[in-house]
DNA sequence: TTGAAAGCGATACCAA
DNA sequence: TTGGTATCGCTTTCAA
């Protein structure tokens, strides 16, 4: 082998734009850049120039001298872009990203705390212009060495800890209340309440909206059962299984997230009791209008907590630096369809 | 406002690494690059320079003048993000690349054409290793000046026009011709097909079977009905109610896509017809099995179809350059759960 | 309003 | 096995 040929496709310079304009560079530079104290006609001819030879800047070499330098991507961390809630969330900050032509890098965390470091690692090592994450790590102080101090961070859907930055969630504890209340006003005094691990944020604030709402109602914890480390539908199933087996079982349920209920909906169906035993989701899940019952649901607003939170990142990023920390509380909405309408 | 301070932290440089060592800097690129032709020794000692001096290189300067050039990120094309479908095979992919280091920058298209365009210029532009698409245009022939010649490309879920490269998909014709032949097994001889428009590749593909399905049994295509340019769940719902209303209206209906399956469940319910009429959707949807009837399906494989599309594209990167135009089927499967069985 | 010259931080080539 | 030097394509600086 003897012509290892770069094969280098003949690439269009700034210099051939410059001179086929008949301007200097940094002309074209300053066109291109809608720099000030360029005059129309120069402009248009760099324009025509540029057009011509169909150049595009090549962005590493712009990047390389310049001082703000933006790739104009941004990193979105998540549970799973598989999961509907997850996914309904990326799709929003999508349609916000691509009307400033930015691009939108995901990654899936099935909340481990280490894919969340080594996910924001990736990004930051490849020059996102900021970061949307769902954490799910304890303690976020790990972002202050990480990540470059002007880099907007918003954190979406759970609260971080040892890191201020902006933040956008459901108002879980408000939501959880609402569901029990539900449940305790159609006359149950027995619950259960099925949570993912207490690792997890959301997990533990729908827990103290459960136990507000029994307070509230005099109800005694005592006599609810919590079962917590759920993080998946078939542990969910298996625990309505266990939870309706025993004498005085639970008259009514609270199921903390979508996999959850739909792990308690298979198991009400399968014991034949899904018309006896009360249930209501936290999180709304397709088709939940078409079970018979109709699945009763707290409902998140995904959409809308995507849009804020691309809103907030994209604030900073205008200003040039990060906004004060400004937490933001989205509402959540009870849609009764049966299940949570069934009496003890 | 006075100090517009540039900020910039003092970089270090592969200079300073080099002094640091006592070699040239060109010893030092050949430790970080891998490349033959250092002594042991002196490796180790560029390391440790570089250890010391928490050196890192910078990207946009080495992209500059290396000829192949790694961001080590691939661009995924999709109907969208928040389809379910499309966001299985998006975790499938991602799952792969992570091994890899590789980051996955995804874009929702909407069956658009022209964002079909606009996301691989976006992508391009950013310089991905390589691209996975579901293509929404008529034509993919704009990607022979659009994609550089050694950039690899997989189209996943449809196959290209006036462009060869490999392709991964569904046996689309089979899955449809299974759906129609289990209806036509139960006795049905009137039945409808609902579809996307028919500028979809899959849309097409599918009606195809159907036909064949029909042909084998002897049934005449003029007693069917073929109702196409279904995009949403609102669509598919209003044209089976519109269908349901004539004399002589079909018994059985073939859904081609999981948003017009869940359309036409919505009807069939609001019409008290669910247990009357026959349905089987192409692709699976979540809860299908709590329906009453169950939702017979025909379910696709989206996660290998995923993972067969990664391992391709990264077959190729691995290569350096694209491989041989493959295209790979991937089977379905005929889950049958009482929708599909209703007799006429 | 304009442009010439001097970097930016790495890689490529070639001589030592 | 090494390292000097010429780039890479652009932004910055500064003088015209």
């Amino acid at each position: 082998m003897t012509s290892l040929s770069t094969n280098r496709p003949p690439r269009v310079t700034i210099r051939e734009v410059a001179h086929r304009a008949g301007v200097g560079i940094k002309t074209v530079s300053r066109v291109v850049n809608n720099e000030p104290n360029v005059a129309p006609a120069t402009a248009a001819r760099v324009r025509a120039a540029i057009d011509e030879l169909k150049w595009e800047p090549d962005a590493h070499a712009s990047n390389l001298r310049r001082t703000t330098t933006r790739t104009k991507s941004v990193g979105l961390l998540l549970g799973s872009v598989a999961n509907p809630f997850s996914a309904t969330i990326h799709r929003a900050i999508e349609d916000i990203a691509i009307h400033r032509d930015v691009a939108v890098f995901a990654s899936s965390l099935d909340d481990e705390p280490e894919r969340e470091i080594a996910a924001v690692e990736a990004f930051v090592r490849r020059k996102v212009d900021g970061l949307i994450l769902t954490c799910a790590a304890h303690s976020q102080a790990y972002l202050t060495e990480l990540v470059p101090p002007e880099m907007p961070v918003v954190f979406i859907d759970r609260e971080p800890a040892d890191f201020a930055a902006d933040t956008v969630h459901s108002d879980n504890v408000g939501g959880a209340e609402l569901a029990t209340r539900h449940l305790l006003g159609f006359g149950h005094r027995r619950l259960a309440l099925l949570i993912d691990r207490r690792e997890i944020w959301t997990a533990r604030e729908r827990e103290r909206g459960f136990l507000a709402a029994l307070a509230e109602f005099g109800v005694s914890a005592d006599t609810a059962t919590i079962v917590a480390d759920l993080s998946d539908q078939d542990a969910a199933e298996r625990a309505v299984t266990t939870l309706l087996s025993v004498p005085d079982a639970p008259t009514a349920i609270v199921s903390g997230q979508n996999l959850i209920t739909v792990g308690a909906v298979h198991a009400l169906r399968r014991l034949g009791r899904h018309h006896d035993v009360a249930l209501v989701g936290f999180d709304d899940v397709e088709l939940a209008d078409l079970l018979e019952p109709g699945l009763t649901v707290v409902a998140q607003r995904p959409q809308e907590m995507g849009r804020v939170a691309a809103d907030r990142l994209f604030a900073s990023l205008d200003t040039g630096h990060r906004l004060p920390p400004a937490a933001k509380v989205i509402p959540v909405d009870l849609i009764p369809r049966g299940s949570g309408e069934i009496r003890p």
